[in-house]
DNA sequence: CATTTAATTGCAATTGGTTTTCAGTATCGC
DNA sequence: GCGATACTGAAAACCAATTGCAATTAAATG
């Protein structure tokens, strides 16, 4: 049986005229299978233990399929690394950070959604879209510093 | 009688060993002349119109110490160019960007604010800082759409 | 003011993540 | 199968930003 995930993916490549690859299904089924917050680094480095001669540019390429399609989230901390993340069947939720260790926890708070809209309604805008990055120390790090 | 802000600077610079130079003078003149979001590129851009032959990384080396300084603040809106904006006596805010035309709208709400620190300290962290950047169409651009 | 030392400059080369090019290969609808 | 189209890996290109370097300049000291 087809899980749900695989098939609005495949829909989406039939839908735009995309082929399945022996590369793209290794890479999205190792998307998939890894949680949390990566680099398609990382992925292509998880991808090559599995495949040793996958290029980089598929890796990416295969990534950009997988955020168009809504099955990936794509966003960065402003070092210049866009981290990706499971999109499909997870909520909307913004990013707590610990700036000494990296991790990372995911937050919510409806109070805030409320308000972003009502602001950006505020200007007459019309939102689509937005990003919130909370940066801080974790309690672990707290407790090493002092 | 010196400005607020040039005595902000130069104490950062005498502090921290560095000097003044012509260059520096005239990037930090017109980094404070030059109203709204900038990259570091338009800056350059600016400043060669009146010394033709100030180097790029002149202006990225002294834009670094604008930020450390905190006469600048730089954040990047997702598309891998660094923006900068006067810091130095405008209170923190966030911004509300229009996806069409890039207008920046600098928004800014106390509830919002409030509820970043309470939902960090339900996850035990301490903020430092945040980024929170909101998407959409600006009304001129809703129109034109329709 | 001259001297000395450390900082700064512009240029060009380099970085690092990401994208593109390209020639060969594989997929898909028929 | 077959042909049109899409995909691949490798390498080159991109591009904002940083860095190495030799020449220049600021500024502390006497
Ligand atoms: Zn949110
Ligand atoms: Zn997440
Ligand atoms: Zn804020
Ligand atoms: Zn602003």
């Amino acid at each position: 049986m087809k899980s749900s995930v695989e098939k609005v993916f495949l829909d989406y490549m039939h839908d735009n005229g995309l082929s399945m690859t022996p590369q793209r299904k290794l890479i999205v089924e190792t998307f998939l299978e890894t949680e949390g917050h990566f680099s398609a680094e990382t992925l292509w480095s998880i991808v090559r233990e599995r495949v040793s001669d996958v290029g980089q540019a598929t890796v990416y390429r295969t990534l950009k399929i997988l955020v168009d399609s809504g099955l990936a989230d794509c966003f960065d901390l402003g070092d210049g690394v866009s981290l990706y993340e499971h999109a499909y069947g997870h909520e909307h939720h913004d990013h707590l950070v610990c700036m000494q260790c990296g991790a990372k926890v995911e937050i919510f708070d409806q109070t805030i959604e409320n308000r972003q809209e009502e602001v950006a309604g505020r200007f007459g805008f019309e939102l689509t879209r937005h990003r919130m990055y909370l940066f801080g120390l974790c309690p672990k790090c707290q407790k090493e510093k002092a």
